[in-house]
DNA sequence: GACGTTAGGTTAACGATGTCAACCTGACTC
DNA sequence: GAGTCAGGTTGACATCGTTAACCTAACGTC
């Protein structure tokens, strides 16, 4: 297909090769926006070179779009470093509204990353990666005293609150959204720092339904309709416990 | 193929074979659990009909399968409907719960519809039956007064956490969960509502990390640090809230 | 400088897939 | 019984991922 041979690499230096595959399904994913463009043919055509020679750097394609999407992760490390610092439960806010913005502005490589069967029966890079990030704002919040419990459990909370909120944006663009994703964006990161950090304070022994009512009391908030006498407390409920359904 | 032809159905009854093409396609994509198994060649051979018979009732193959993923969609209105009554709080737990184990239990069904980027320019419907349900719940917190807020932009919240979740565990299965997923939802739910029911209720006047430490100081929350003099409200911070970075 | 070795590619082809144009045919109408 | 058309089939096309077999220029060796 190509008029001309490519000149041949010099001996260890095949890996060019890789690289500039890698390049070329990169712009081909940027100007396209999705990774069916991303066939084998169009990348070596588009890296001047016959389709087989893919196979020489890469096990097969899907390891291919693998690799190239995660490219973008390096990124989100450094977007993550940039955010640390400071009160940690402010860094924790910037991180979740930083992560998001990451995923928006690489749909695509959000997508193939996180939304798609993973492929190996090993951890995937890119969860463990951004999960990580996540462990390590939270961590430092839980020493500082303003989250408490688990990092761990409190950071899958939050990464499950903003990944679902990126990944129904990125997945359903034609839903009627608000015309301000980045104040959409703020509110759950708002609603998952602040559904932390008083959740981990309610009194473990209770049982749950009395706990979020001793809990709301001491808070001065009432669960009970505006115009209800507020002294039965009995009535409120706590949406994640499991009762009679 | 097929050693005989099919009877060919009487005029007017064409949509029979529609019928047997979703069935089909229904039973396949249970037994293998991915959509990759569904192809237009299968989903025929395996209706008793040939390949291009398909296409009489579907214009796609993309119809075919966002058609045969649809018909999950009816069960979750019924496990809506089921979930409502009693305290609206605890409802709009148990809706979340429900919501989240409809999603595992019908893992492919769920990527299909909701974690690919949907074709049509239309709001597809399954996203918006989801979301439709999650405003009800809602809509039913707020006119209690358990809520406060706009309907829809707390619903988006609470989507998205649950969402969030389960399409992680769908598409990371390899991740390192914890073995208690049902906990894992609870815990999820408990921190999108308890955050949403807390969130709506800070006065909207004050610049929100004032919002905060004002807010968290009648409830008795000290933000900062364990060993740290509690006196200082301004250090406390809010992670919604776009602050110097 | 001739030689064998091998990394770095190419050529040609396979099987599977989604899709379509053209054709067939039996059920129904009149 | 002729005509029509819904309900399907036949056969084929382009494209995809992938592989086997082959070629050849670069390098170490003598």
């Amino acid at each position: 297909m190509a008029t001309t041979r490519r000149v041949r690499a010099r001996r260890g230096e095949g890996v060019l090769l890789r690289e500039e595959i890698l390049r070329a399904a990169g712009e081909l994913l940027a100007e396209t926006g999705t990774e069916d463009a991303l066939t084998v043919r169009v990348v070596a055509v588009r890296a001047g070179v016959t389709t087989p020679s893919v196979y020489l750097h890469f096990a097969g394609k899907e390891e291919l779009v693998e690799a190239v999407c995660l490219r973008a992760w390096d990124e989100l490390g450094r977007i993550f470093a940039e955010s640390r610092g400071g009160d940690p439960f402010l860094a924790l806010g910037r991180c979740g509204r930083a992560y998001a913005r990451f995923a928006l502005d690489h749909p695509a490589q959000y997508r193939v990353l996180m939304m798609r069967p993973s492929a190996g029966p090993g951890v995937p890079a890119a969860a463990s990666a951004a999960f990580g990030h996540m462990v390590a704002a939270v961590a430092a919040c839980v020493r500082a005293g303003v989250l408490q419990g688990d990092p761990e459990t409190l950071a899958l909370g939050l990464w499950s609150a903003v990944h679902g909120c990126v990944s129904l944006l990125i997945a359903q663009p034609s839903f009627p959204w608000p015309e301000d994703r980045e104040a959409l964006i703020a509110h759950i990161v708002h609603m998952a720092g602040f559904g932390a950090a008083l959740q981990s304070r309610l009194p473990r022994a209770l049982p749950p339904s009395a706990r979020l009512a001793a809990e709301l009391d001491d808070f001065g908030v009432r669960l009970t309709a505006a115009g209800e006498q507020s002294g039965q407390t009995g009535q409120c409920g706590q949406p994640g416990q499991t009762d009679s359904v």
